[in-house]
DNA sequence: TATCTTTCTGTTTTT
DNA sequence: CAGAAAGATA
């Protein structure tokens, strides 16, 4: 097999050179992902092992498809390492941690988290979180992470009595509560690992004899200990091949550094430089407006990107009333363009912020446009599941006082604030677990009844499922705890819509666990494999290809993406470029950089739209046209003006003025039934369930569907209840019978 | 201790 | 407008 046919002859260059360290500069759209997975087809064929191989990505589902875009090519699975920075890192982790002092058990903490334990140390230093704000304190602590700066470390570097000193005792505080809680965040996911290489030669040369070839994606967006993670992993053979573009930088908030690219070729010499220039994807008017915005950027790397594609279609750029305005005039589009060539997996709405695509949904439904939105409400952020993860938590790690605060008393037990107070003070005398504590017979004792046979029952289930952990199914465990806890019983017996859906979505969430145990060898299969799963895992991941809806989603979860038509609206001042990125020069680029992404996701057809006046939080602002919009070359866009007296002359005129009753008439119809249609499913239980059916819920009443659709493997349909509200089912477990 | 009510405050972007 | 946090009441 020669895989070296169809490449041009640059990214065959790049596919060749295999020994040596290797930056490739691949624009948007240049065949990125084709050239690197050519090369490793290349490398395996030459007779590198796959073992050899290290692939790092930042997303799931970039590693995902590399993986199997791999197999395909080749023909054959390889068990390697293709993997995200984290997941990387927990693998490597999970065998050495206990270099550092951790238990291989430990827990990991997301962003929420933290928030959470930042506030608890907030509290506990009497310090007032208006002056210290959480999100500040967070910052700190992430930046301080991300360039391995110990709280120590960072108190010396700090005036004492300034505020940034102060602030350096809440990252003490929060570093040892994660100690105590045996707990790693995502940034020690990476700082964890470096820490192990550099104190264990013998560790470090185990690692960097296995990945004797190192490949990185998405280069540009590395922050500084993830460089140093692949500083330290390169550096004996050299053999590192990164692949970035900087003008897709997109993360410099987060940590992600250019000067990485930089510092590539002055880490490792003789760095082979290879540009990929030219773009498959698009057309050369997308093309061109991409350029024309992005190169007001000072702080880059000059090149030009081309393409031998056509012209194509202008771009329409289109100002509207306000966001509901804007929501119709792409849901108008939308329907307009639908057509025999396009699906609606073909359109893709690209906004800066979640908050965008309330009024663009509500558009969405009444043209009866399927979509997705990716993000925002997530199903992991629900209170029940963070519930349930808490007492999985638990189990897997008994030390983690975070999880123990969060479902001691749920259900409830009678453990209050007061109590919790009491025995965590306790446990801070005696330097032992809250968890032993609450073990210990004498402090018991020393309470009331009542409080003591929570705290008993509490203690016995999390015991019971620690001690046989090993010998069970993450989903016996999870069965198990629902019912031994009680927690499905007390929610049971609420008898409440509330109720009844938190304990749809736990249903849900055993569908998670089904994934991951049909998706996993058994002798691999683990509760620790389960949490590390969910925990690493986010939305995009779960993008579902086969379902034929418009998806919408932010800019930053676009990247890597491509859709024949995109649509990005909110494009005003204040909102992209963001109020708060404008004040400074980096801060404005990385927005341009940003809305770059954007543009060059589109493939054939693209819309830029901006509304006069939005409503934001509460308030109307009166809103003025990004700057954006004003760097495009007037001679790539087709502006449509839209004045009702315009609109009126129009040819579409009946076609608008249809819209408009209908839209009105439709709009209460939505507010009283919340009726709307979207996708239809023949699967469930037996029963066909289509968008707009009447259906009876046995303790809902009745109710008409709103949406069906696919999450995890499980259909769950929304409906919409008379008097009861919206609510989402599973239909493998609702009890619901179609009625007409 | 639990729940209901009111007040406040605030929105990027994510592994 | 909505979600969270603090405050008030049972």
């Amino acid at each position: 097999m020669d895989y070296l046919e169809g490449l041009n002859s640059k990214q065959k260059e790049a596919v060749e050179y295999i020994e040596g360290p290797m930056l490739i500069l691949a624009g948007a759209g240049s065949g990125k992902t084709k050239t690197m997975i050519h090369r490793m087809a290349h490398m395996i064929e030459k007779g590198i092992s796959p073992y050899h191989i290290l692939a790092v990505t930042f997303t799931n589902k970039a590693a995902k498809e590399m993986r199997d875009r791999l197999s395909d090519l080749i023909g054959q699975d390889y068990t390697m390492w293709i993997l995200t920075f984290h997941g990387a890192c927990m693998r490597i982790l999970r065998s050495h941690i206990h270099l550092l002092g951790y238990s291989s058990d430990f827990s990991i903490y997301d962003g929420a988290d933290q928030k959470t334990v930042i506030k608890e140390c907030l509290k506990a230093a009497n310090m007032d979180d208006k002056e210290y704000p959480v999100p500040y304190i967070q910052k700190i602590i992430g930046d301080c992470k991300d360039r391995g700066i110990s709280a120590a470390e960072n108190e010396l570097a700090c005036q004492v009595g300034s505020k940034s000193h102060k602030a350096a005792q809440i990252y003490k505080r929060y570093e040892n509560v994660l100690i105590k809680n045996n707990a790693l965040d995502f940034d020690d996911l990476i700082l964890k690992t470096v820490k192990i290489f550099e104190e264990n030669k013998d560790v470090l040369e185990y690692y960097q004899e296995k990945f004797k070839y190192i490949m990185v994606d998405e280069y540009q967006d590395t922050n500084y200990m993830q460089y140093k993670l692949i500083k330290l992993l390169g550096q004996k053979y050299s053999n590192v091949c990164v692949v970035g573009d900087d003008d897709q930088c997109i993360y410099e908030w987060r940590g992600a550094n250019i000067q990485n690219i930089l510092g590539f070729e002055k880490d490792f010499k003789n760095v082979k430089v290879i540009k990929l220039e030219q773009n498959y994807r698009s057309t050369s008017t997308i093309l061109s407006a991409a350029h024309s915005v992005i190169k007001n950027n000072c702080q880059r790397k000059e090149k030009k990107l081309w393409t031998d594609q056509e012209k194509g279609e202008k771009i329409t750029c289109h100002q509207c009333m306000n966001e509901k305005d804007e929501g119709l005039f792409i849901a108008k589009a939308i329907s307009r363009l639908k057509g025999l060539e396009l699906k609606y997996s073909d359109f893709a709405i690209l906004y800066r912020t979640h908050a965008q695509s309330r009024a663009i949904e509500d558009a969405l439904r009444l043209y009866e446009i399927p979509y997705a939105v990716f993000g925002g409400l997530k199903f992991y952020d629900r209170k029940e599941i963070k519930d349930v993860g808490a007492y999985l938590k638990l189990i897997q790690n008994p030390a983690d006082e975070l999880s123990i605060k969060r479902v001691i008393n749920e259900p409830k037990r009678g453990i209050g604030a007061k109590t919790l107070e009491k025995l965590q003070l306790l446990a801070e005398e005696r330097g032992e677990t809250l968890f032993s504590v609450l073990m210990d017979e004498d402090v018991q004792n020393s309470l009331s009844q009542k409080i003591k046979k929570g705290i008993g029952e509490f203690v016995n289930v999390i015991l019971k499922y620690h001690n046989e952990k090993d010998q069970m199914t993450v989903s016996e465990i999870y069965e198990g705890v629902l019912k031994d806890t009680g927690y499905l019983a007390d929610l049971k017996m609420q008898d409440t819509v509330e109720a009844q859906s938190r304990i749809d979505n736990i249903m849900e969430f055993k569908s998670t666990i089904y994934d991951y145990e049909e998706s996993t060898e058994e002798e691999e299969q683990s509760l620790f494999g389960f949490l590390e799963s969910v925990s690493l895992r986010t939305d995009i991941d779960s993008l579902d290809e086969d379902e034929d809806a418009i998806l919408m989603m932010t800019m930053h979860s676009a990247k890597g993406l491509e859709f024949p038509v995109v649509f990005m609206p909110g494009l005003e001042e204040g909102l992209f470029p963001g109020r708060r990125s404008v004040d400074s020069q980096e801060g404005l680029e990385e927005e341009r950089r940003l809305c770059y992404v954007g543009i060059t996701r589109a493939k054939e057809k693209l819309f830029m739209t901006n509304a006069s006046e939005r409503m934001l939080y509460g308030r109307t602002e009166y809103t003025r046209p990004s700057r954006f919009l004003k760097e495009l070359d007037p001679d790539l866009i087709q502006e449509l003006v839209h004045t009702p007296k315009t609109k009126a002359k129009d040819a579409q005129n009946m076609d608008h003025k249809h819209n408009s009753f209908t839209i009105s008439d439709q709009r209460k119809y939505l507010n009283v039934h919340q009726e709307v249609k979207s996708a239809t499913s023949e699967k469930s239980n037996g029963i066909k369930i289509n968008t707009g059916d009447k259906v009876r819920h046995k303790k809902f009443g009745d109710g008409m569907v709103i949406t069906v659709k696919e999450k995890n493997g499980t259909i769950t349909a929304t409906i919409a209840f008379d008097g009861q509200g919206i609510k989402e089912l599973a239909l493998e477990y609702a009890p619901l019978e179609k009625i007409n």
